[in-house]
RNA sequence: GCCGGAUUAGCUCAGCUGGUAGAGCAGCGGUUUUGUAAACCGAAGGUCACGGGUUCGAGUCCUGUAUCCGGCACCA
């Protein structure tokens, strides 16, 4: 007998055997009708296995928020079973649930074609009206790869032969198909529904690796109802809208070109922008006792290969050669210029940690296919920095850092997506014991100083050693690298950093590179989709515009923008002969964060009448009001914190604390 | 780099099975002097990404290249 607790406390026992829908209709027979999972001890099932123990049960029905990753598992076994009745000779590998839907990889020489897509969800419809039973089979794992091998599904075969032995092999048939899966299923294909649809074609590396074939990846995205497919839709459609490049034309912040793939003209507005956020970085890094240097942009090929550069990274680096001869390459990075500042004369323990930070320039030769927008180039800017410290003074650095990281987060109104703890990699300089302790104290420091959750990454960490990743999301929900802190046991051997220790000795300190933005053209790419391009005043590049009425109100306009300016406040005047409505109008959607109307009214009492973005009401003022109220408002957080005199407000409950995404 | 797709006016896009390119907005010229989200009129604007081919004829078909977009790989 199994002893099965429900979720309202109650229990009852059952025969050894019995299954989920068992269980179901003999609570009610329309529960049985609409049961499709159930949740044993928190582990789903197939509702018609039986349940392997007693425990903690529950009845899933189609439309509970634990089901809807299955209906996308199923989606995708009803896709490739769509794909193998269209396509015979096509084999399948894996098709998981993955966020907001699917994707299932297949192997077949001839590529699918967008207008395969369409077919194969007509297809795949077909396949939930006929309703087949989803049966789960235990296979014999000898016989799995045999048979598996004889049809020609040699993936699925290597899948088996890689399961470890102990693993049981479970295979899931629909109908005349079946497919090789762990489970668990819905008890039929009509339980798929109908809210999905294909969405992308891709090619995709067998087991993610390069040197593996190219699979062929369909997308798909599916949903509990019609409804939850159509809001996806919308919103996916809202959020391409706030896409910065979208945005980065319509507001004339930059432009890319052809003849400078990977690397951006920045135009008047974005090079404001840019330079707020620099200067703001900057205020912080020299308030944090961070001394700013400068590097050469192309050094000899000699110091990249002393620092090991040339060997690991030679391949993404612009080289170029002179005709005396020489070899030179544009920095990829800015760590060994700052070695060079730091074995300048001779450093003493009683220097570190010694912070030296760089706006520096990066040139990286990235694969083509890696280029984004403005997210990710080959030429771009670090808000880098170098702390040499002793080993002892890793973690409080480290904390110090993540603080940092998160209180600038935080003034940029923008929430940490996830933060990521990369761990020694198979190759990889310095002993055990060294790692142990830096990856424990990256760990202890990011602990205390994030409220998130940190995700360990087993050997995704640097050779020279562990490192934090902290990354945010963009407007379609992508995440990207943006902060990151790597600790470095490696390059200051290599370059021959030491200090001289209290009790006389030469040591060598350790690196930790550092940077809060990461690249800061990313983070304003980031910065652009989480605003969609509506700036808070502080970093708008045009804050306020003037805009006149009649003409009759045109000097007095010139007039209120040179004290507006004069108060330090970016300002543009739109004197055109124009309706105020449409000026107003226009302003609106280039999404200026305060029009300033003046008409004859104003002029003559020394007014102006504000207007601010996202509201239609107006605020009217004296004109040295007006300037005053508008000058303090677009104080950067940092400074308006010192003016203020207010307590720094505590960022680190304000960051991390919030839900992630 | 790999797989799929796109590239037409400054921008957003239309252009059916091949017959010689079109709209809206913006810009320019004029009229209008206007009170909080689009005044009116006019003229102009194109090597249809670039190269090669098929054809009497190519924006449209084939092919090569470039860039961009969506993924994959990469991101030291």
């Amino acid at each position: 007998m199994i002893d099965l607790i429900f979720p309202d406390g109650s229990q009852r026992q059952y025969e050894d055997g019995a299954t989920g829908r068992d269980v179901a209709a003999s609570i009610a027979k329309s529960l049985e009708k609409r049961a499709v999972l159930i949740k044993l001890d928190g582990k789903l099932y197939d509702l018609d296995r039986a349940l392997p123990s007693g425990g903690v049960f529950e009845i899933l029905t189609r439309d509970a928020p634990e089901a809807l990753d299955t209906i996308r598992h199923d989606a995708s076994h009803v896709m490739a079973q769509a794909v193998q009745e269209l396509f015979p000779g096509a084999q399948v590998t894996i098709g998981p649930a993955i966020e907001d839907g699917f994707y299932y990889d297949f192997a077949r020489d001839t590529p699918f074609s967008l207008d395969d897509l369409a077919k194969i969800e007509q297809r795949m419809k077909e396949i939930v009206d006929r309703d087949e039973k989803i049966v789960r089979e235990v296979w014999n794992r000898d016989e799995a790869i045999a048979h598996f091998k004889a049809i020609g599904e040699a993936y699925k075969a290597e899948i088996i032969s890689d399961l470890p032995e102990t693993e049981e092999i479970s295979v899931y048939r629909q109908g005349a198909w079946k497919d090789l899966c762990l489970g668990p299923h819905l008890p039929s294909t009509k339980h798929v529904g109908k809210a999905f649809k294909l969405t992308k074609l891709a090619g995709a590396y067998w087991r993610g690796d390069h040197r593996n074939a190219q699979l062929q990846r369909i997308y798909g995205t599916a949903w509990a109802s019609e409804a939850d497919l159509e809001a996806y839709l919308t919103r996916v459609e809202e959020a391409e809208k706030r896409d910065h490049r979208k945005i980065g034309r319509a507001m004339d912040l930059f432009h890319l070109q052809e003849e400078a793939k990977g690397m951006i003209f920045w135009h008047p507005k974005g090079w404001t922008l840019f330079r707020t956020v620099e200067n703001y970085i900057r205020r912080r890094l020299d308030a944090e006792g961070y001394q700013e240097v400068k590097t050469p942009q192309i050094m000899d090929r000699g110091l990249w290969d002393r620092s090991g550069h040339w060997e690991k990274f030679g391949a993404n680096m612009f080289v170029c050669e002179t005709p005396e001869g020489e070899e030179l390459a544009v920095k990829p990075m800015n760590c060994p210029g700052h070695i060079q500042i730091f074995n300048v004369g001779q450093k003493s323990y009683r220097d570190l940690p010694l912070r030296l930070a760089e706006f520096g320039a990066c040139h990286r030769y990235e694969p083509s296919g890696a280029l984004h927008g403005i997210m990710r180039l080959r030429a771009f800017t670090q808000d880098d920095a170098h702390i040499f410290c002793r080993e002892d003074q890793i973690e409080e650095e480290t904390t110090k850092f993540v603080r940092l990281l998160n209180s600038v987060y935080s003034d940029f109104g923008v929430h940490l997506d996830s933060v990521k703890l990369a761990l020694r990699p198979e190759l990889r300089a310095g002993s055990d014991e060294v790692w142990d302790i830096a990856e424990d104290k990256l760990d202890r420091a990011a602990r205390q100083a994030v409220n998130i959750k940190i995700d360990r990454l087993p050997g995704e960490g640097a050779f020279y050693g562990p490192k934090l990743e902290f990354h945010l999301r963009d407007a379609i929900g992508r995440t990207w690298q943006c902060g990151t802190l790597q600790l470095d046991f490696v390059l200051p051997e290599r370059l021959d950093a030491e200090y001289t220790a209290e009790d006389g000795s030469k040591q060598r300190p350790v690196v930790l590179h550092r940077a809060v933005f990461g690249a800061v053209e990313r983070f304003l790419g980031i910065l652009i989709e989480n605003h969609a391009g509506a700036f808070p005043l502080w970093l708008a590049p045009t804050q306020v515009v003037v805009a006149t009425i009649t003409s009759d109100a045109d000097d007095y306009g010139m007039q209120v923008a040179q004290e507006l300016r004069a108060a330090g406040l970016r300002v543009e005047t739109d004197l055109r002969n124009e309706k105020i409505n449409y000026k107003i109008r226009e302003h609106s959607l280039a999404k200026a964060p305060v029009i300033a109307v003046v008409g004859r009214r104003e002029a003559e009492e020394g007014k102006v009448a504000l207007r601010r973005f996202g509201s239609d009401g107006q605020e009217i003022l004296s004109l040295a009001q007006a300037a005053k109220t508008l000058a303090l408002e677009a104080l950067a957080p940092d400074v308006a914190r010192r003016t203020t005199g207010a307590a720094a407000a505590s960022p680190r409950d304000s960051v991390g604390a919030r839900e992630a995404g």
